[in-house]
RNA sequence: GGGACCGUAGUUCAGUUGGUUAGAACGCCGGCCUGUCAAGCCGGAGGUCGCGAGUUCGAGUCUCGUCGGUCCCGCCA
């Protein structure tokens, strides 16, 4: 092997005349007879070579033989191209190296598909050989954004005293949240542990311990379905300060956050960043993860169809809509596609009407009287080829489905500039929802979130008026990070669990330690977790978190190239004391 | 747990109303070619139509099941 001298990104102009090795991935053969281009790629770049038989003291035949993905190292001479063979959409465009010895490091099997295109082949082939798919240039990009995005937020909280601190991985299983992944102990059989869905308590023990300002960029793992921006496992920038309030987490946070876009890609965030509560939100865009990139809300109407002959919303808890400008180009087509599209999120229909030379028309107009129509065209602001969607049932159903259609068409109208990066905190938030099925209150966000001081004694009278001292950070409609103010009082932290429908037996032998550590001095604290794989997301621009991911699981949380999960031997299921039970 | 879409050559796809020998491009193999940069030209090999049942004289095509992938609802912070 000839040591390289360069990268295959680096020569320039003034390398002309210069002696190089250089050593990286064939990445196309352009052969013409007596002389052979070769783009040669390492992470760096690319770089011309040439094989001119005249000029080549090696076998040419065996040249002629290189194919696409060998791994080659070569000597050589940088040599200008002439005027009219300059590339000009590479950066080594100007030179190109004319080889005088290669030597052959690898030769490649025939490739699964062609690695220069990550169109080439579908998700579950390109899984299969990662490796292959990673030399792309789009992943390359990806993994090396993650790297900087590490820096970033490493550096920046390193300089305000944040201290790192690991957590352990194997803990012990908690109720409420996500489905834990269990391990099972050899030395203590029978028994498990879990790991982390995130490491909040031991952050908080560390508060108590005196760290006041804690992080950690840490795996977390949840086993639960999966989605497009989910994985089983997970990276989060974890983040927790003792002494503080709200504000003080929102400044910090806000500086990390705006550090990283700076560094990573250049782009400057508004400071300090809006904020709504998330009865704004959920009023107003339908939604606790707002996308604030575009101008359309939803409006409430109700007061209008109630004067309608339209009875079927007369009966609604809730009708609101949503106008969307230049929509009455929307055909019969487009409209039952929406209408199916917001019936997955519950509602029973999508209303609609077109506006025309100060008229409604089409739709449920014909329910509206004249004055009626006209009421509603002004006060909602609507204008001549505009569209109104509106959706009549309970709130919890109406918002939701109206906000998903407010993306919806935000996508369709190309309202979502991929370049436009708007934060916004989401906070005050219920601090518990009711859950039907168990016929329980759960907490919304975790139970050790601390409710607001003026609601602390609506607790028992009315645990479901309680606001809780939780935050999101949403960028472009994306939850990046969650957190909040925790609780510091054993007493208070006592009472959320019994509201939580924890006995105090369970919640003693659950989190009995965290409470007792209450009681030794606890400082007041609170704090947040980034999802470190959404940021990447957005940083990269990607729509799909596996392709932040070196190694990424598919939705059903396989990974097909090293095939996990397996079964494993008798031995270690018998050192383990463990027995399937027939699955019928 | 539920829904939608997808699975045909190494790869990406086409394949009519169920009908003779399942096509194209890229890749691969062989040949020609000294200025290409997705090089070009000529020729060739390559198929358990994901798997299993069923309907039918006949299934890539229709039905059911199953495996795998993606997206969404539920779930998940």
């Amino acid at each position: 092997m000839f040591k390289r001298t360069h990268t295959c990104g680096e020569l320039r102009k003034e390398h002309i005349g210069e002696s190089v090795s250089l050593n990286g991935w064939v990445n196309t053969v352009r052969l013409h007879g007596q002389v052979i281009f070769i783009d040669l790629r390492d992470r760096y770049g690319k770089t011309q070579i040439v094989f001119n038989s005249e000029d080549y003291d090696g076998d040419f035949d065996t040249i002629k033989k290189l194919s696409m993905e060998d791994v080659l190292s070569i000597k050589g001479k940088v040599q200008s191209r002439g005027e009219n063979a300059v590339n000009p959409d590479m950066p080594t465009g100007e030179i190109e190296v004319i080889v005088e010895a290669m030597e052959l490091l690898s030769e490649t099997a025939p490739l699964p598909f062609v690695i220069t295109n990550r169109d080439s082949a579908l998700e579950d082939l390109r899984l299969k050989y990662r490796y292959l798919e990673l030399r792309t240039d789009e992943l390359q990009h990806n993994i090396i954004t993650r790297h900087k995005t590490y820096q970033a937020v490493r550096s920046y909280l390193s300089d305000q005293d944040f201290v790192e601190i690991e957590t352990p991985i194997l803990m012990k299983s908690t109720p409420e949240g996500a489905r834990d992944f269990l391990v099972p102990s050899r030395l203590h059989n029978g028994k498990f542990y879990a790991l982390p869905q995130s490491p909040q308590i031991y952050k908080q023990i560390l508060m108590l311990s005196g760290f006041d300002r804690y992080f950690q960029i840490v795996k977390c793992f949840r086993d639960e379905d999966f989605r497009a921006d989910r994985q089983p496992e997970f990276t989060q920038i974890d983040i927790e300060m003792s002494f503080v309030d709200e504000e003080d987490i929102f400044t910090n946070m806000e500086g990390m956050t705006r550090h990283v876009f700076k560094e990573v890609i250049g782009e400057d965030l508004p400071d300090p960043f809006p904020r709504l509560t998330y009865a704004e939100a959920m009023s107003k865009y339908g939604s606790d993860k707002p996308d604030m990139r575009f101008e359309l809300f939803l409006q409430d109407v109700k007061e209008f169809t109630d004067k309608s002959d339209f009875n079927a919303f007369k009966s609604a808890e809730c009708v609101k809509a949503i106008i969307v400008s230049d929509g009455a180009k929307y055909s019969r087509k487009i409209i039952d596609e929406l209408t199916e599209f917001v019936k997955t999120y519950k509602a029973k229909g999508l209303a609609w009407m077109k506006t025309e030379n100060g008229q409604l028309t089409g739709g449920i107009s014909k329910f509206f009287d004249d004055s009626l129509q006209k009421e509603i065209i002004k006060s909602s602001g609507m204008n001549d080829g505009d569209i109104i969607f509106l959706i009549g049932d309970e709130r919890s159903i109406v918002e939701p489905a109206l906000g998903a259609l407010r993306v919806e068409i935000a996508r369709r109208e190309g309202l979502t500039d991929p370049n436009m990066y708007k934060p916004v905190w989401v906070t005050s938030f219920p601090m518990f929802k009711f859950d039907e099925k168990e016929k329980r209150f759960m907490a919304m966000h975790h139970p050790f979130t601390a409710p607001r001081v003026e609601d602390i004694d609506k607790l028992e009278s009315d645990p479901a008026a309680v606001l809780s001292r939780g935050y999101d950070l949403t960028l472009n409609g994306h939850e990046i990070a969650g957190g909040s103010i925790r609780i510091h009082s054993p007493d208070i932290q006592k009472k959320a669990f019994s509201l939580l429908g924890l006995s105090l037996d369970e919640a003693e032998e659950k989190f009995g330690f965290l409470v007792e550590a209450l009681t030794y001095g606890a400082p007041p604290h609170g704090g947040i977790a980034f999802g470190f794989d959404r940021l990447v997301m957005l940083l990269t621009g990607s729509n799909n978190i596996r392709d932040v991911i070196a190694f990424p699981k598919t939705t059903s949380a396989l990974s097909l190239m090293d095939g996990s999960p397996d079964t494993v031997s008798k031995e270690q299921l018998d050192e383990l004391g463990i027995l399937f039970k027939k699955k019928k």
